[in-house]
RNA sequence: GGUCCGUUCGUCUAGGGGUUAGGACAGUAGAUUUUCAUUCUACCAACAGGGGUUCGAUUCCCCUACGGACUACCA
């Protein structure tokens, strides 16, 4: 067999927020294809008119892009085997559910839902272990294969609700190797005869994902687990295509848990929590009382997409070495399939944060410096581009989040209201007041002076105030930021600047006695 | 209920017939920083249980337990 094309497809359906499982899915999909130089598709699986939810296409593409997953080809970038949305491939399905069913393969059902109700109220009543409609129900249903023919062309002709339903063989042993788990076997007699052509002429899911994979060549279905059970009906499906040969290889990935307890992660767990399970916010409503809701994002919550990214490769995958921190770059010469984990893998708050503070602190000043910038436009105060990066500077080793950046260094744009209360009344009293008068009244009247300077003169005065730097060390950062903690001082004096220190201790002695 | 998948520190995981079972996050302690944080160091902490196979099993096999997914004209 010659090498052929890698090519992998992150197909979403459009029901809502990407979830941050679909997220690592669609990473796997790209990490592999970048590896292994192929190409990375994006197919919008939109088959259920029912469950469409405006602005969820949207959502996908743009957080796709922010987590820095490229799509080669695909919704919103076009190509070879457009158009990449189910919906608007729908003419193209029929003919192969015709080809099935003149094959013997499939077969017309005018069954109502009633019916189907009844027949799984009957077979649960006698005990059956697995209520399905299979190669023995089938017998007892109104179908092309118990109903006389003339009687089936005579229901068509007259427009009679229909679907199509693929013939799963009775006794037949249906096996393929899956890439994570090696050889799934599953018995023919636990497939049910699975809907192809739902009534409203659209296919479902298992056959435009056969027809689509197979017409776009796909090489590598890399999925999440929850597609395990259906696999063996869609290696059925390629067979009776004929398209075995050409089948794509199966990778099924494991589930993403809660924190806490056991099961699969959904946003109710973030919002219990307190964490997003999103890639970006989403605002949306209810379905069940038509409010709107709001959904967190990680993007607005102030993490960084190359931390996110860095994180959820690390859900379920790792390199075999010791390296923890991995750039893009760095994840696709790594990644391979064959170090996928079997076994699902909880959702860690701490790591991911971890990964944030790591990927915050090694980021340059000038790309930080945005992010206090904003927050000052905010608030109306002016800050020139250089003083911002003087900040984030001495900040960056301190925070989390960007946002904290505004949050923790108020204080070099205004003059403390406060004072902390734990520290004054513990430390403060009329020779420290009168040591930081003094120390004020030894700083010159420039606006600039380096941190060494202000160090120095610092320990200058004390002694001549008989006074250890020690003692009065927490009571200048209180006196001239108001926080007991913060980061080093005299960086942080100088960014003030001595006038400001001067002042701003004068206020304190005032204020504080 | 049935089918399928899974099970190594609290969490993410490495490892694999003979190892002091390794790393990271979290936690704890100490050092540095005459503050807090950072950083550094140390500590704590795991092979679900029971049977086999074997000289030897955490590793291979079976069973049990537990967990999960699926079981729609949803994907």
């Amino acid at each position: 067999m010659t090498e052929r094309e890698v090519r992998v497809r992150f197909a979403p359906s459009p029901t809502g927020p990407l979830h941050i499982g679909g997220v690592r899915t669609a990473l796997y999909n790209y990490l592999l294809a970048r590896k292994l130089g192929g190409k990375m598709l994006l197919r919008i699986e939109d088959t259920d008119q029912n469950r469409f939810v405006p602005g969820a296409e949207e959502y996908i593409l743009e957080a796709l892009a922010w987590c820095g997953i490229v799509i080669d080809e695909g919704v919103g970038v076009g190509g070879p085997h457009a158009p990449y949305k189910q919906s608007e491939r729908k003419p193209m399905y029929k003919q192969y559910a015709d080809q099935l069913l003149a094959d013997g393969h499939a077969y017309y059902a005018f069954d109502t839902p009633e019916e189907l109700d009844a027949m799984r109220a009957r077979l649960q009543a006698a005990k059956v272990p697995n209520p399905q409609y299979n190669s023995i129900t089938r017998t007892q249903m109104r179908n092309s294969l118990t109903l006389p023919e003339d009687e089936v062309k005579g229901l068509l002709d007259s427009g009679m609700p229909y679907v199509i339903r693929l013939k799963v063989p009775r006794k037949e042993e249906v096996r393929f190797q899956d890439l994570i788990r090696g050889w799934v076997v599953v018995h023919s007699s636990a497939i049910d005869d699975k809907v192809l052509m739902k009534s409203d002429g659209m296919p479902t899911y298992h056959l435009a994902n056969i027809v689509d994979d197979h017409l776009m060549e796909i090489s590598h279905v890399i999925r999440g687990e929850e597609w395990l059970p259906s696999a063996p009906l869609h290696v059925l499906l390629y067979r009776y295509l004929g398209w075995e040969k050409t089948m794509p290889q199966f990778a099924h990935l494991p589930l993403l848990l809660k924190p806490d307890g056991t099961g699969k992660l959904s946003k109710r767990d973030g919002d219990r929590l307190g964490f997003p399970v999103f890639p970006l916010e989403w605002r949306g409503i209810d379905a069940e009382t038509g409010e709107p809701t709001l959904s967190r994002g990680y993007r607005e919550d102030g993490y960084l997409p190359e931390a996110l990214v860095n994180f959820l490769a690390f859900l379920g995958w790792n390199p075999g070495s010791q390296q923890e921190i991995f750039s893009m770059d760095e994840l696709i010469q790594a990644f391979s399939i064959e170090r996928v984990s079997k076994s699902p893998a909880k959702f860690d708050q701490n790591k991911v944060k971890w990964f944030n503070e790591h990927y915050l602190r090694a980021k340059p000043n000038a790309e930080l410096a945005p992010y206090l910038l904003k927050a000052l436009e905010e608030q109306n105060i002016l800050c020139s581009p250089a003083r911002a990066e003087q900040i984030v500077s001495v900040m960056k080793e301190r925070v989390s989040f960007p946002q904290d950046f505004w949050q923790e260094a108020q204080y070099f744009f205004q003059a403390p209201g406060s004072y902390d209360e734990a520290v004054v009344s513990k430390k403060w009293n009329p020779q420290v007041s009168a040591a930081l008068a003094a120390y004020a009244d030894a700083l010159p009247g420039t606006s600039e002076m380096t941190a060494e300077d202000l160090k120095a003169r610092f320990s200058q005065t004390m002694e001549a105030q008989g006074l250890k730097t020690g003692q009065v060390l927490q009571l200048l950062r209180v006196a001239v930021t108001g926080r007991a903690a913060g980061p080093d001082l005299f960086e942080t004096l100088a960014i003030l600047g001595p006038t400001e220190v001067a002042a701003r201790l004068r206020v304190a002695i005032t204020t504080l006695g």
